[in-house]
DNA sequence: GCGACAG
DNA sequence: ATCTTGTCGC
């Protein structure tokens, strides 16, 4: 796919926060997009030679049936570090080059952290759905910011995250009696639905088939 | 100033 | 993220 540049990624962390605040203004927390949903992404990273090289892998799955279509890898040097609030920085630039070098332009893509739940509201999910102009939804395995009740131990269950009298995401349930996942909009698409999604994303694990799926290619080398 | 902190 | 085997619990 085709991707647009919308700023250069030397930067340092009071020019990304300047960045961050622009770019928050063009994400989008409604709905848009065309249904029915054909193809889903998964995006993972990697980092090999203690961190120096980022390697960041991208799944393209049909749904509902969740099979893979299509797959790339892309490695490239790591140059930002890992701050908690600019992942997207660091991780963003090898995603960008795993998603060129593919053919199928997903409708939907489940990014590996936070997408509205984030200090600046500007995770790595709405960042890469704002550069990228296509549906995104953050998945995040652990907790960044936001206040929740705890979360019912069944499946499907799922309690809003708040942040500053603001719901930012929720905390959801996609496995019982497994730590649930903090989901939150990216961009183009709203709460309840990226909720929706990601549950049909996880028939029978914790995490998403999307990303297990790109987990794997991140890891095998 | 102190504590918290996606991957 | 990454270093790493077996082990405890649903």
């Amino acid at each position: 796919m085709q991707i647009k540049q919308r700023h250069n990624w030397n930067l340092t962390t009071s020019e990304a926060k300047i960045i961050q605040e622009e770019l928050r203004k063009e994400v989008i927390t409604e709905d848009r997009f065309e249904e029915p949903v054909k193809y889903v992404a998964g995006v993972d990273m990697g980092f090999e030679a203690d961190g120096t090289i980022s390697r960041a892998a991208v799944a393209v799955l049909s749904f509902p049936d969740l099979q893979l279509q299509e797959q790339s890898i892309a490695k490239r040097p790591t140059t930002f570090p890992y701050i908690p609030g600019f992942l997207s920085f660091r991780e963003i630039p090898a995603v960008l080059d795993a998603l060129q070098k593919i053919n199928i332009t997903p409708d939907i893509i489940l990014c590996d952290g936070q997408g509205l739940a984030h200090p600046r509201r500007l995770g790595i999910a709405c960042h890469l759905g704002v550069i990228l102009d296509i549906p995104t939804i953050g998945v995040a395995k652990s907790w960044l910011i936001g206040d929740y009740e705890e979360v019912p131990q069944e499946k499907g269950s799922w309690k809003p995250l708040i942040h500053k009298d603001e719901t930012i995401g929720a905390v959801l349930r996609t496995r019982e009696n497994v730590k649930p996942l903090y989901v939150s909009s990216g961009h183009r698409i709203s709460l309840p639905t990226a909720i929706d999604y990601v549950l049909q994303c996880s028939p029978k694990y914790r995490l998403p088939e999307t990303t297990r799926i790109a987990d794997k290619l991140a890891s095998n080398r």
